[in-house]
DNA sequence: TCTGGGGTCCTAGGACCC
DNA sequence: TCTGGGGTCCTAGGACCC
């Protein structure tokens, strides 16, 4: 069979993936939870990750932990600890960039490694480099990773999971072929269910039915990402490795489900209120405001109902955006239908620049205020001081250790 | 199977202008 | 006034990812 035609100087790339991160990170530790049935999410009742022994059980992620302990009795379930796994992820990033500085934090727990032009500087294979990293992360972390290798970033993601966990794989130019061809077109990293179905149809079942396909069929039927896709597959690469450290958002959303559904408007208003107040102190984090509002509600059909309001100037200060808010809120809110969650997006700019017309005087004096109110929380924890109309939803949840309403600001 | 809380990028189509 | 062509910007929504 014809092979593709790779460039002749073709990059390395090492994707690596730990393995059951969250539960790892508390089994490192806790040692005693080591070879256990153990999972984590207590406090939201389901399993958001869970140990390879639960996984042999049957639990899924997304179960309810209830239902997860039916399938596996002595089940531990633990309180997610985001500060830790971050902890975690930070020193494995650290460690990786020993190794090479092109390192992509791609999510809390994978990264993408630029190796091209390594052997030298460590007199040793990419194979061998990547297997140091890995003894590295093992010892010093006390968790596993798996790692994949190859001459571009989709191949050496979908390297990764083949043998997972603790793992190590390469896949060369030459092995590409053999390799896609037992893997399902929906595994490949950017194609999803919506696109598979599609390709099924044209009876493009593997990874490799996919990437030997023509050009013309791929420019015809399909857009910009999945033509990358197809020429990573095919050995060309076109993802670069992103080293630079996210500073900014072009989105920060806040949403929050509860259980029982519910239609009280005063509830779902206050739930909102949280929610922006959320979304609002993150946005300040990073010196961001607000050009855009978007806010919804969603029924426990997963039906969503959603509005989209312009500001008039960019803001990151909840009672510069309350009117937006319920202006939107009005909109959407239909009585009778039972609500499961309420959400809110900020759509942010960086360059912020109040025109002359606005109120600076007012605007400086809440952002004031936020100052305040944001040094308050650091000390004592989110959502010790809060908007007075966000009282419904903190009183029904966990109690802050201080609450302070802000009845009403004055400006 | 649809569990939950984040995000990103791309495209099509409308508004507006010349 | 109508017709047609062309460009840019913005936004909604789709698809995908962890």
């Amino acid at each position: 069979m014809a092979q593709f035609c790779i460039n002749s100087w073709p990059m390395a790339v090492a994707h690596i993936d730990a393995d059951a991160f969250f539960v790892a990170c508390e089994q490192a530790l806790n040692p005693s939870l080591n070879g256990k049935c153990a999972a984590v999410g207590k406090e939201r009742g389901i399993i958001t990750a869970l140990s390879y022994e639960a996984k042999a059980k049957g639990v899924k992620r997304g179960m309810r932990t209830f239902e997860a302990k039916k399938l596996c009795p002595g089940l531990i379930v633990i309180e997610s600890d985001y500060e830790s796994y971050s902890l975690f992820s930070l020193r494995m990033f650290n460690i990786i960039k020993n190794f090479s500085p092109q390192v992509e934090e791609y999510s809390i727990d994978e990264a993408f490694v630029d190796l091209t032009g390594l052997r030298r500087v460590f007199s040793c294979s990419y194979e061998a480099i990547a297997k140091k990293m890995q003894s590295a992360i093992e010892k010093e972390l006390s968790i596993t990773v798996s790692v994949g290798v190859s001459i571009t970033k989709t191949l050496a993601k979908m390297a990764s999971k083949l043998k997972k966990p603790n793992g190590l794989a390469v896949i060369e130019g030459k092995d590409i072929q053999n390799i896609l061809r037992d893997i399902p077109a929906e595994d490949v990293w950017g194609i999803g269910n919506n696109t598979a179905c599609l390709l099924r149809k044209f009876g493009i079942n593997s990874a490799l039915d996919f990437a030997l396909k023509d050009e013309g069929f791929i420019d015809k039927y399909l857009s910009k990402p999945y033509k990358e896709t197809w020429l990573e597959l095919r050995g060309n690469s076109v993802f670069g490795i992103n080293a630079s450290v996210k500073s900014s958002y072009k989105t920060i959303s806040k949403a929050k489900s509860f259980y029982p559904p519910s239609d009280d408007e005063t509830f779902l208003f206050s739930e909102l209120t949280k929610n922006l107040e959320n979304a609002c102190a993150k946005a300040r984090r990073f010196n961001l405001a607000a050009v855009r509002l978007s806010v919804f509600l969603k029924t426990r059909d997963f039906k969503a109902a959603g509005a989209q309001i312009r500001l008039t100037f960019p803001a990151a200060l909840p009672p510069l955006l309350m009117e937006a808010l319920k202006e939107g809120f009005k909109y959407i809110y239909a009585k009778g239908y039972l609500y499961r969650q309420t959400e809110i997006v900020l759509h942010l700019t960086e360059n912020v620049q109040y025109s002359l017309f606005d109120d600076i005087i007012k605007i400086d004096r809440i952002r004031r205020i936020y100052d305040s109110i944001d040094f308050i929380n650091k000390r004592f924890g989110r959502n010790s001081v809060h908007l007075a109309s966000s009282m419904p939803s903190l009183n029904a949840g966990h109690s802050p250790r201080l609450s302070i309403p802000l009845i009403d600001i004055k400006v």
